[in-house]
DNA sequence: ATAGTTAGTTCGTGTAACTCGAAGTCAATC
DNA sequence: GATTGACTTCGAGTTACACGAACTAACTAT
Protein backbone atom coordinates (compact mmCIF):
# COMPACT_ATOMS: atom_id res chain seq x y z
CA UNK A 1 0.00 0.00 0.00
CA UNK A 2 0.86 3.11 -1.15
CA UNK A 3 0.16 7.07 -0.22
CA UNK A 4 0.46 10.37 -1.78
CA UNK A 5 1.64 13.33 -0.52
CA UNK A 6 -1.90 14.73 0.27
CA UNK A 7 -2.93 11.10 1.61
CA UNK A 8 -0.38 10.76 3.89
CA UNK A 9 -0.28 14.12 5.54
CA UNK A 10 -4.29 13.34 5.67
CA UNK A 11 -3.83 10.34 7.79
CA UNK A 12 -1.87 12.49 10.34
CA UNK A 13 -3.42 15.63 10.10
CA UNK A 14 -0.50 17.56 9.67
CA UNK A 15 0.17 20.25 6.32
CA UNK A 16 1.67 18.70 3.53
CA UNK A 17 4.45 21.37 4.32
CA UNK A 18 5.33 19.64 7.26
CA UNK A 19 5.51 16.30 5.46
CA UNK A 20 7.70 18.11 3.12
CA UNK A 21 9.88 19.50 5.28
CA UNK A 22 10.30 15.80 6.74
CA UNK A 23 11.18 14.06 4.17
CA UNK A 24 13.52 17.38 3.53
CA UNK A 25 15.37 16.91 6.55
CA UNK A 26 15.66 13.41 6.32
CA UNK A 27 13.63 12.41 9.34
CA UNK A 28 11.19 10.51 6.84
CA UNK A 29 11.58 8.02 4.06
CA UNK A 30 9.97 8.69 1.01
CA UNK A 31 10.21 7.00 -2.42
CA UNK A 32 9.62 8.88 -5.99
CA UNK A 33 7.29 7.85 -8.37
CA UNK A 34 8.23 8.23 -12.14
CA UNK A 35 7.21 11.90 -12.14
CA UNK A 36 9.30 12.30 -9.20
CA UNK A 37 6.53 12.73 -6.48
CA UNK A 38 6.59 11.92 -3.34
CA UNK A 39 5.34 8.24 -2.29
CA UNK A 40 4.82 6.98 1.21
CA UNK A 41 4.83 3.44 1.93
CA UNK A 42 4.20 0.76 5.42
CA UNK A 43 7.90 2.20 6.15
CA UNK A 44 7.49 5.97 6.04
CA UNK A 45 3.95 5.17 8.54
CA UNK A 46 6.11 3.55 10.90
CA UNK A 47 8.41 6.12 10.70
CA UNK A 48 6.02 8.96 11.02
CA UNK A 49 4.51 7.32 13.87
CA UNK A 50 7.97 7.54 15.79
CA UNK A 51 8.23 10.95 14.68
CA UNK A 52 4.99 11.80 15.94
CA UNK A 53 5.38 10.01 19.84
CA UNK A 54 9.01 11.32 19.72
CA UNK A 55 7.44 14.40 19.29
CA UNK A 56 4.69 14.30 21.62
CA UNK A 57 7.28 13.39 24.55
CA UNK A 58 8.66 16.95 23.51
CA UNK A 59 11.51 16.02 21.85
CA UNK A 60 13.42 18.38 19.20
CA UNK A 61 13.92 18.14 15.79
CA UNK A 62 17.45 17.73 16.38
CA UNK A 63 16.41 14.80 19.08
CA UNK A 64 14.75 13.01 16.56
CA UNK A 65 17.29 13.46 13.97
CA UNK A 66 19.92 12.09 16.76
CA UNK A 67 17.54 9.30 17.16
CA UNK A 68 17.35 8.69 13.06
CA UNK A 69 21.03 8.57 12.85
CA UNK A 70 21.17 5.62 15.65
CA UNK A 71 18.62 3.52 14.31
CA UNK A 72 20.74 3.28 11.20
CA UNK A 73 23.44 1.72 13.37
CA UNK A 74 23.86 -1.90 13.04
CA UNK A 75 21.68 -3.49 15.57
CA UNK A 76 24.12 -5.20 18.23
CA UNK A 77 23.80 -5.28 21.45
CA UNK A 78 25.48 -2.15 22.52
CA UNK A 79 23.04 -0.06 20.35
CA UNK A 80 20.11 -2.14 21.78
CA UNK A 81 21.27 -0.63 25.18
CA UNK A 82 21.65 3.19 23.46
CA UNK A 83 18.06 2.55 22.12
CA UNK A 84 16.69 1.62 25.09
CA UNK A 85 18.01 4.66 27.47
CA UNK A 86 16.75 7.13 24.83
CA UNK A 87 13.29 5.44 24.61
CA UNK A 88 13.13 4.92 28.80
CA UNK A 89 14.35 8.65 28.94
CA UNK A 90 11.67 10.00 26.36
CA UNK A 91 8.92 7.86 28.30
CA UNK A 92 9.57 9.47 31.73
CA UNK A 93 8.77 12.93 29.66
CA UNK A 94 5.81 11.55 28.31
CA UNK A 95 4.72 10.68 31.12
CA UNK A 96 5.38 14.23 32.75
CA UNK A 97 3.43 16.09 29.47
CA UNK A 98 0.60 14.02 30.61
CA UNK A 99 0.06 15.03 34.16
CA UNK A 100 0.57 18.43 32.62
CA UNK A 101 -2.34 17.93 30.52
CA UNK A 102 -4.26 16.89 32.95
CA UNK A 103 -3.48 19.52 35.39
CA UNK A 104 -4.63 21.63 32.48
CA UNK A 105 -7.66 19.66 31.95
CA UNK A 106 -8.62 19.70 35.52
CA UNK A 107 -8.22 23.93 35.59
CA UNK A 108 -10.19 24.55 32.82
CA UNK A 109 -12.89 21.89 34.76
CA UNK A 110 -12.68 24.31 37.35
CA UNK A 111 -13.39 27.29 35.12
CA UNK A 112 -15.90 25.77 33.58
CA UNK A 113 -18.12 25.19 36.82
CA UNK A 114 -17.56 28.74 37.45
CA UNK A 115 -18.80 30.35 34.88
CA UNK A 116 -21.49 28.31 34.70
CA UNK A 117 -22.32 28.92 38.55
CA UNK A 118 -22.29 32.58 37.79
CA UNK A 119 -24.18 32.38 34.53
CA UNK A 120 -27.10 30.51 36.13
CA UNK A 121 -26.94 32.88 38.60
CA UNK A 122 -26.53 30.41 41.44
CA UNK A 123 -23.62 32.70 42.80
CA UNK A 124 -23.97 36.46 42.50
CA UNK A 125 -21.85 37.90 39.85
CA UNK A 126 -19.42 39.44 42.10
CA UNK A 127 -18.69 36.57 43.97
CA UNK A 128 -15.41 36.61 42.15
CA UNK A 129 -13.49 39.58 40.08
CA UNK A 130 -10.54 37.88 39.53
CA UNK A 131 -10.95 35.88 36.43
CA UNK A 132 -8.00 33.69 36.89
CA UNK A 133 -7.83 31.96 40.12
CA UNK A 134 -7.19 28.74 41.64
CA UNK A 135 -6.77 26.67 45.01
CA UNK A 136 -3.62 24.81 44.64
CA UNK A 137 -1.34 27.71 42.84
CA UNK A 138 2.00 27.28 42.49
CA UNK A 139 2.14 23.75 41.48
CA UNK A 140 2.00 24.58 37.72
CA UNK A 141 4.74 23.88 36.21
CA UNK A 142 6.80 21.49 33.36
CA UNK A 143 6.10 24.00 31.05
CA UNK A 144 9.49 24.19 29.45
CA UNK A 145 11.04 21.20 26.99
CA UNK A 146 14.07 21.63 27.68
CA UNK A 147 16.55 18.39 27.76
CA UNK B 1 3.95 39.04 48.94
CA UNK B 2 5.61 40.11 45.63
CA UNK B 3 8.56 38.91 43.93
CA UNK B 4 11.57 39.46 40.92
CA UNK B 5 11.79 38.87 37.75
CA UNK B 6 14.33 35.83 38.40
CA UNK B 7 11.63 34.56 41.64
CA UNK B 8 8.74 34.71 39.42
CA UNK B 9 10.10 33.09 36.78
CA UNK B 10 11.39 30.14 38.80
CA UNK B 11 8.10 29.69 39.93
CA UNK B 12 6.67 28.82 36.90
CA UNK B 13 9.78 26.88 35.72
CA UNK B 14 10.45 29.35 32.15
CA UNK B 15 13.04 31.23 31.50
CA UNK B 16 13.50 34.86 32.33
CA UNK B 17 13.22 35.75 28.76
CA UNK B 18 10.13 34.36 28.59
CA UNK B 19 8.56 36.24 31.09
CA UNK B 20 10.43 39.49 30.06
CA UNK B 21 8.51 38.47 26.29
CA UNK B 22 4.93 38.04 27.70
CA UNK B 23 5.02 41.63 30.53
CA UNK B 24 7.04 43.30 26.88
CA UNK B 25 3.79 42.32 24.70
CA UNK B 26 0.85 43.47 27.30
CA UNK B 27 -0.35 40.08 28.67
CA UNK B 28 1.28 39.69 32.09
CA UNK B 29 0.86 42.38 34.43
CA UNK B 30 3.93 43.75 36.28
CA UNK B 31 4.75 46.77 38.86
CA UNK B 32 8.29 48.72 38.68
CA UNK B 33 9.95 49.36 41.53
CA UNK B 34 12.39 52.18 41.68
CA UNK B 35 14.82 51.29 39.67
CA UNK B 36 12.84 50.50 36.78
CA UNK B 37 12.92 46.68 37.91
CA UNK B 38 9.60 44.69 37.28
CA UNK B 39 8.18 43.36 40.15
CA UNK B 40 5.35 40.47 40.41
CA UNK B 41 2.32 40.48 42.63
CA UNK B 42 -0.83 37.93 43.05
CA UNK B 43 -2.36 39.55 40.25
CA UNK B 44 0.57 38.68 37.88
CA UNK B 45 0.52 35.04 39.85
CA UNK B 46 -3.34 34.70 38.46
CA UNK B 47 -2.53 36.16 35.09
CA UNK B 48 0.50 33.45 34.62
CA UNK B 49 -2.27 30.72 35.68
CA UNK B 50 -4.01 31.43 32.89
CA UNK B 51 -1.38 32.29 30.59
CA UNK B 52 0.42 28.63 31.45
CA UNK B 53 -2.89 26.91 30.94
CA UNK B 54 -4.36 28.48 27.89
CA UNK B 55 -0.72 27.48 26.26
CA UNK B 56 -1.57 24.16 27.48
CA UNK B 57 -4.60 24.13 25.72
CA UNK B 58 -2.65 24.69 22.54
CA UNK B 59 -3.43 28.28 22.44
CA UNK B 60 -0.78 30.70 20.85
CA UNK B 61 0.18 34.18 21.75
CA UNK B 62 -2.34 35.90 19.38
CA UNK B 63 -5.27 33.70 21.41
CA UNK B 64 -3.93 34.76 24.48
CA UNK B 65 -3.68 38.68 23.19
CA UNK B 66 -7.56 37.90 22.35
CA UNK B 67 -8.11 36.94 25.58
CA UNK B 68 -6.65 39.40 27.53
CA UNK B 69 -8.33 41.92 25.87
CA UNK B 70 -11.79 40.43 26.50
CA UNK B 71 -11.05 39.91 29.86
CA UNK B 72 -10.64 44.14 30.21
CA UNK B 73 -13.91 44.40 29.59
CA UNK B 74 -16.52 45.20 31.79
CA UNK B 75 -18.75 42.46 33.69
CA UNK B 76 -21.44 42.41 31.95
CA UNK B 77 -23.81 39.15 31.18
CA UNK B 78 -23.16 39.15 28.06
CA UNK B 79 -19.52 39.45 28.33
CA UNK B 80 -19.27 36.35 30.66
CA UNK B 81 -20.95 34.69 27.87
CA UNK B 82 -17.91 35.14 25.14
CA UNK B 83 -15.77 34.47 27.92
CA UNK B 84 -17.95 31.22 28.77
CA UNK B 85 -17.67 29.93 25.04
CA UNK B 86 -13.71 30.73 25.11
CA UNK B 87 -13.36 28.42 28.03
CA UNK B 88 -15.64 26.13 26.90
CA UNK B 89 -13.22 25.42 23.29
CA UNK B 90 -10.29 25.75 25.22
CA UNK B 91 -11.32 23.19 27.40
CA UNK B 92 -12.78 20.79 24.80
CA UNK B 93 -8.98 21.44 23.41
CA UNK B 94 -6.79 20.45 26.53
CA UNK B 95 -9.07 17.24 26.54
CA UNK B 96 -7.39 16.79 23.09
CA UNK B 97 -3.87 17.28 24.31
CA UNK B 98 -4.93 15.01 27.04
CA UNK B 99 -5.70 11.96 25.24
CA UNK B 100 -3.16 12.19 22.74
CA UNK B 101 -0.65 12.14 25.65
CA UNK B 102 -1.75 9.24 26.64
CA UNK B 103 -1.50 8.01 23.23
CA UNK B 104 2.36 8.61 23.38
CA UNK B 105 2.19 7.29 26.87
CA UNK B 106 1.10 3.61 25.32
CA UNK B 107 3.32 3.83 22.60
CA UNK B 108 6.22 4.99 24.63
CA UNK B 109 5.11 2.12 27.13
CA UNK B 110 4.99 -0.68 24.71
CA UNK B 111 7.98 0.46 23.29
CA UNK B 112 9.79 0.24 26.22
CA UNK B 113 8.35 -3.43 27.36
CA UNK B 114 9.37 -4.47 23.63
CA UNK B 115 13.17 -3.31 24.38
CA UNK B 116 12.83 -5.23 27.81
CA UNK B 117 12.34 -8.38 26.00
CA UNK B 118 14.54 -8.22 23.55
CA UNK B 119 17.26 -7.12 26.28
CA UNK B 120 16.54 -9.97 28.48
CA UNK B 121 16.57 -12.27 25.81
CA UNK B 122 13.37 -13.43 26.20
CA UNK B 123 12.61 -13.26 22.48
CA UNK B 124 15.06 -13.30 20.23
CA UNK B 125 16.74 -10.11 18.62
CA UNK B 126 15.29 -10.83 15.30
CA UNK B 127 11.68 -11.20 16.13
CA UNK B 128 11.11 -7.28 15.49
CA UNK B 129 13.65 -5.82 13.00
CA UNK B 130 11.56 -2.49 12.62
CA UNK B 131 11.95 -0.17 15.31
CA UNK B 132 8.57 1.54 15.03
CA UNK B 133 5.74 -0.67 14.71
CA UNK B 134 2.85 -0.67 16.62
CA UNK B 135 -0.79 -2.25 16.54
CA UNK B 136 -3.17 0.49 15.88
CA UNK B 137 -1.77 2.28 13.55
CA UNK B 138 -3.72 5.35 11.57
CA UNK B 139 -5.09 6.25 15.14
CA UNK B 140 -2.51 8.49 15.63
CA UNK B 141 -3.14 12.20 15.21
CA UNK B 142 -4.13 15.71 16.66
CA UNK B 143 -0.75 16.79 16.71
CA UNK B 144 -1.29 20.29 14.61
CA UNK B 145 -2.37 22.93 17.06
CA UNK B 146 -4.44 24.69 14.77
CA UNK B 147 -7.67 26.53 15.95
C1' DA C 1 37.23 55.42 46.96
C1' DT C 2 37.73 52.10 43.57
C1' DA C 3 36.78 47.64 41.76
C1' DG C 4 34.01 43.88 41.22
C1' DT C 5 29.64 41.24 41.64
C1' DT C 6 24.73 40.80 41.16
C1' DA C 7 20.46 41.66 39.19
C1' DG C 8 18.27 44.03 36.57
C1' DT C 9 17.26 47.31 32.04
C1' DT C 10 16.47 48.06 26.62
C1' DC C 11 17.31 46.92 21.99
C1' DG C 12 18.31 44.20 18.31
C1' DT C 13 19.58 40.01 16.19
C1' DG C 14 19.33 34.72 15.99
C1' DT C 15 16.87 30.20 15.99
C1' DA C 16 13.47 26.25 15.50
C1' DA C 17 9.96 24.36 13.19
C1' DC C 18 7.34 25.14 10.34
C1' DT C 19 4.46 28.08 6.68
C1' DC C 20 3.75 30.07 2.54
C1' DG C 21 4.24 32.02 -2.17
C1' DA C 22 6.41 32.06 -6.71
C1' DA C 23 7.58 29.81 -10.68
C1' DG C 24 7.82 25.71 -13.03
C1' DT C 25 6.70 20.53 -14.52
C1' DC C 26 3.80 16.98 -16.04
C1' DA C 27 -0.45 14.33 -17.14
C1' DA C 28 -5.30 14.44 -17.66
C1' DT C 29 -9.39 16.80 -19.18
C1' DC C 30 -12.59 20.10 -21.53
C1' DG D 1 -4.69 23.79 -27.11
C1' DA D 2 -5.79 25.97 -23.01
C1' DT D 3 -6.97 24.86 -18.46
C1' DT D 4 -6.91 22.21 -14.29
C1' DG D 5 -4.81 19.74 -10.54
C1' DA D 6 -1.38 17.87 -8.02
C1' DC D 7 2.86 17.96 -7.54
C1' DT D 8 8.12 19.96 -7.67
C1' DT D 9 12.12 23.21 -5.76
C1' DC D 10 13.70 27.31 -3.73
C1' DG D 11 13.72 31.12 -0.97
C1' DA D 12 11.54 34.17 2.09
C1' DG D 13 8.27 34.97 6.15
C1' DT D 14 6.34 33.91 10.89
C1' DT D 15 5.89 32.60 15.75
C1' DA D 16 7.55 32.37 20.22
C1' DC D 17 10.86 32.78 22.23
C1' DA D 18 16.51 32.79 23.23
C1' DC D 19 20.34 35.31 23.72
C1' DG D 20 24.19 38.77 23.57
C1' DA D 21 25.66 43.64 23.96
C1' DA D 22 25.78 47.66 26.25
C1' DC D 23 24.20 49.96 30.11
C1' DT D 24 22.62 51.13 35.11
C1' DA D 25 22.18 51.03 39.95
C1' DA D 26 22.91 48.90 44.41
C1' DC D 27 25.71 46.26 47.31
C1' DT D 28 30.44 44.20 48.96
C1' DA D 29 35.26 43.50 49.45
C1' DT D 30 39.73 45.48 49.30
Amino acid sequence: MTYSLKQFAAMFHVTEYTIRYYTDINILPCERDGQNRRVFNEKSLNWMQGITCLKGCGASIDDIKEYCKLCKLPESHENMQKWYQIILHQRKRAYQQLSEAKATVDYMDHKVQHYKQILNGTIPDDSNPQKWTRENRPTMHLTNNKK
